[in-house]
DNA sequence: ACGGGGATGGGCT
DNA sequence: GCCCATCCCCGTA
């Protein structure tokens, strides 16, 4: 269960994105530590990708981070009401990132469904259980990161990722959700889930 | 089952 | 003033 290094997140963005899968994230906060298991991801590779917000070599206040060194977070507001949480990739000045969609719970489930839900877990509808983290804005919501996870060192000891032991899984891959606007780069299959685990957003 | 639309605010033209 | 790397609810079947 050893934490990753700078040297793992310095890679090739599409490998970064499925090597993830199945990696365990974990958010140590000063009342609560949560750990979950990475099972979809998606890779915005560079200024040439359509569907980033790095594209054209775009830098403003919002994707600032994504300039910074990989293993990087970067977390922006979605739809004025959600958070998304990415791993920020490959060199310095090198804008590319991987979109964490789903996650499975490892560690305190009993704390993110307070978070998500304000109610203990056992409670939960069976529906309720399922849409804990099955999305990049609900995962957001049941690991307590915002804004203020916004820019950390993934190599620091408050939001890092770390490796796990893994029974074996094949890796799916499918075209990028909800970037319709990406031109030529919407069609890239660049989303990469873990084939059969129950908590992936979308077939 | 599936589809349309509302919530809600920051980024950008 | 429109667009969004989302989610949830409420229609119609």
């Amino acid at each position: 269960m050893k934490k990753l290094e700078r040297d793992f997140y310095l890679r090739d963005t599409l490998v970064v994105a499925k090597e993830l899968l199945g990696k365990q994230l974990v958010h140590e906060a000063q009342d609560f530590r949560i750990v979950c298991r990475i099972v979809e991801t998606e890779a915005y590779v560079g200024p040439e990708d359509k569907g980033s917000h790095s594209y054209g070599g775009r830098r403003t206040n919002r994707n600032e981070v994504m300039y910074h060194i990989g293993g990087t977070s970067y977390v922006y507001l979605i739809y004025g009401m959600y958070y998304c949480f990415n791993v920020v990739t490959e060199q310095a000045d090198k804008p590319a990132a991987v979109l964490v969609r789903a996650v499975d719970p490892v560690e305190s489930v009993g704390h993110m469904s307070q978070l998500r839900y304000g109610m203990e877990f056992p409670s939960l509808s069976s529906k309720q259980k399922l849409g804990l983290c099955n999305g990049p804005g609900k995962l957001c919501i049941a690991m307590g990161i915002g804004k203020a996870e916004n820019g950390l060192d993934l190599c620091g000891s408050k939001l890092y990722i770390r490796d796990a032991q893994n029974e074996p899984f094949s890796i799916k891959s499918t075209p990028r959700i909800n970037i319709d606007y990406a031109g030529e780069y919407a069609g890239k299959p660049w989303r990469f889930y873990i084939e059969g685990n129950k908590y992936v957003s979308k077939i």
